[in-house]
DNA sequence: AGCTCTTCCTGAAAGC
DNA sequence: TGCTTTCAGGAAGAGC
């Protein structure tokens, strides 16, 4: 599933073909994960991109003001991958795969395809305001976080650490997989309360959600299921995960079986080892009993 | 405030 | 073998 180092380099790939070139026009599939897609299709075709960000998670294209420019005018577009969304650009001529419901023409014969299986992506045109609303709900940037920072948005919360990395007003970026291996790197249990962390542990966190986003960018991201980059090309950071989708495999720092339990209603894997349960009571036992009735051959 | 459940959707994999 | 059920999950909304 894309996230952060996925989007990136989606990003940094739309970002060597797209900033000067214009959109032709657009042709449109299903589009029930478009905000307004008569928006989409009156106010993009003859536009100009003139750059690519990432916002969090958002693959933000910018469209350089036309002449009758007012500030309700769109000037945004916005597109989240969702869990099976492709960005990609290709030669118009060349067929395109299934499940592809949105195709930009570009002015040099190339096209800017959205494909999405699932359809969980979302895409939206925004004026400035709206854009500034977006960003403004957004927390800040997983991998730009000051230490002060992330201290400050997680002091006081009582809330799981895991659901608290997965939220995206509080941090942008980190989804699933990132959260858990980031977790297994600073060795803390996924439910653990965000409030009953030392400011070593909410340190070490932080390190560790930035290095790990870190090597993910440099390797090109995990391609878990169907993530591609701009230019259809697997990642290779699903390599060095150490316990996203390995439940009942060896720790690789204590040997012990990693786990998969259900935290802020995502799985959510871990070594109980080296990430030890938090002491409440209830979560306790009922960790124990589950661990006791649950034999596993060795 | 924060948790769980539900919804959206499809394809892979497990179950029968 | 082949059909049916289950599961995965980002994000938002409901209800507790």
């Amino acid at each position: 599933m894309p996230e952060l180092p996925e989007v990136e380099t989606v990003v940094r790939g739309l970002r060597d073909v797209l900033p000067g070139r214009s959109i032709v026009s657009i042709r449109l599939g299903k589009t029930d994960f478009i905000d307004d897609p008569v928006a989409l299709g009156e106010s993009l075709p003859g536009r100009r991109i003139s750059s690519v960000e990432r916002i969090g998670k958002f693959i933000h294209l910018q469209l350089a003001p036309n002449g009758s420019s007012h500030p309700e005018a769109a000037s945004h577009l916005m597109v989240h991958l969702g869990m099976t969304g492709r960005l990609v650009v290709r030669a118009a001529k060349e067929p395109a795969p299934p499940h592809t419901h949105v195709y930009f023409e570009l002015d040099d014969g190339r096209e800017l395809r959205y494909t999405d299986i699932r359809r969980f992506g979302q895409m939206l045109v925004l004026p400035d305001a709206k854009l500034v609303e977006l960003r403004e709900r957004l927390g800040e940037d997983a991998l730009n976080v000051s230490p002060e920072e992330f201290r400050r948005r997680l002091a006081g919360r009582r809330a799981r650490i895991k659901a608290l990395l997965l939220d995206q007003g509080v941090l942008r970026g980190v989804g699933n997989i990132y959260a858990d291996e980031s977790l297994w790197r600073a060795r803390l249990h996924p439910a653990r309360l965000a409030a009953k962390l030392s400011v070593q542990e909410v340190d070490r966190l932080r390190q560790m959600v930035q290095r790990v986003l870190g090597e993910a960018i440099r390797l090109r991201g995990s391609s878990i299921s169907d993530f591609v980059d701009s230019d259809g090309q697997p990642g290779g950071y699903q390599k060095w995960h150490r316990v996203y989708a390995r439940e009942g495999e060896p720790c690789y720092r204590c040997k012990t079986r990693i786990r998969r339990v259900i935290v802020a209603g995502r799985s959510s894997h871990f070594c109980p080892r080296c990430q030890p349960a938090p002491r409440s009571r209830r979560a306790g036992r009922a960790e124990s009993r589950k661990a006791r009735s649950r034999p596993r051959q060795g």
